[in-house]
DNA sequence: GTCATTAATTAACCTTTGTTAATTCAGCCT
DNA sequence: AGGCTGAATTAACAAAGGTTAATTAATGAC
């Protein structure tokens, strides 16, 4: 189960009773991954809905050439899934894998919608994560657009250097659509210029 | 109204009654923009969601030293918001201006997700359209990360050639995350591959 | 038609990135 | 300690992009 002051958090935020929030976790099973576990592969087609409570997952892709691509960095209270097996309805092209010990609470998509669209309660809840990662996505396409590779960097350990530090730079290079050899010139650049 | 192939389109697909979607309708007035008019200025704090009936409308973010860039483009039949207002709850910093002529039926964001929530019947419209939104911004991203420019403007081109079509090339670049230079010079090399 | 305006292209130059490969560094094992 | 492994850095070169400015096209106003 989640830590008693989460709990506390949902049940106030959301304005749920905890029996609501319960039948909720009902529908969820809990997973450990060791570290550098693979939780979904290439190819595969679980429609789950994954909730992170610790750990650190990364989803890749296999280029031709047998470099890897970070897509996307999942990390503990995010949710977490397969977008190709849920949004598109295909094999997932992109492989999900534990770059820590991670534990999570896994629940199948289908069902854990049909839970939240039956109780309107649930309703705000659901708007809140659908619109969460919906603001997530448009601010990273935003970062595309706006910034360029340096200021993406200073962007992403500005706001998020508890998760960078805990990753690989290289995976962190082509999160941001550089390659590490490159993210290593940028750090060489900055810290040039910090030090006059 | 809509036109009557794309409400028997909508019935269907999700399975309501005329009554049902008219109440959806009851909630939107229609507007028209001219060419070239701005719909929400930067700074704008609009809280609606527009469907867009008939148009193209270019959302940009305005650079300290004067320049453009494009955020995004939104068309026919797709649904457009300010999302920093809608999602962050803070002036927009982008401007969404009509490219062409358009009409579109306008609703209050917040009342509008109250009715869908209210009935359960909606749900699955709603999360429909959540679910393209995340998916489109999500695809975007992963063009960001796996392709270079030169591939991005060929994806582009192939799957909304319409659109490209529509709207100048300076714009299409910055959406791109390129100048509008560098996208000429994009396409002079693949002209110069093409004709052997 | 000419003029004016704006988009698109081209050129020149500089900066940055990609690529490949070599080197350094750090952690870990025995 | 020494040796192994993979990450990070560095180097060298080619390819691409950014910037600025000039040139050419295209469009619309008059």
């Amino acid at each position: 189960m989640l830590e008693e002051n989460k709990i506390n958090q949902y049940l106030q935020f959301f304005g749920l009773q905890p029996e609501e929030l319960l039948s909720i976790f009902n529908l969820a099973t809990e997973k450990v991954l060791a570290q550098d576990e693979v939780y979904i592969k290439e190819g595969g087609t679980s429609r789950k809905l994954a909730y992170i409570k610790k750990g650190l997952i990364r989803s890749f892709h296999l280029k031709e050439n047998g470099d890897e691509v970070t897509v996307l960095l999942r990390w503990e209270d995010q949710f977490l899934a397969s977008y190709d097996a849920i949004f598109f309805s295909q094999p997932s092209r992109f492989t999900y894998h534990a770059m820590e010990p991670t534990v999570i609470l896994e629940a199948d998509y289908a069902s854990l919608m049909e839970l939240l669209n039956a109780n309107p309660k649930f309703s705000s809840a659901k708007d809140f994560f659908m619109n969460s990662m919906l603001a997530e996505m448009m601010e990273r396409v935003e970062s595309f657009v706006l910034l360029n590779p340096e200021e993406r960097y200073l962007r992403l350990i500005k706001e998020k250097s508890d998760i960078v530090q805990r990753c690989p730079d290289k995976y962190i290079a082509t999160l941001l659509g550089i390659t590490p050899v490159s993210l290593s010139r940028i750090r060489k650049r900055l810290s040039s210029r910090a030090g006059h």
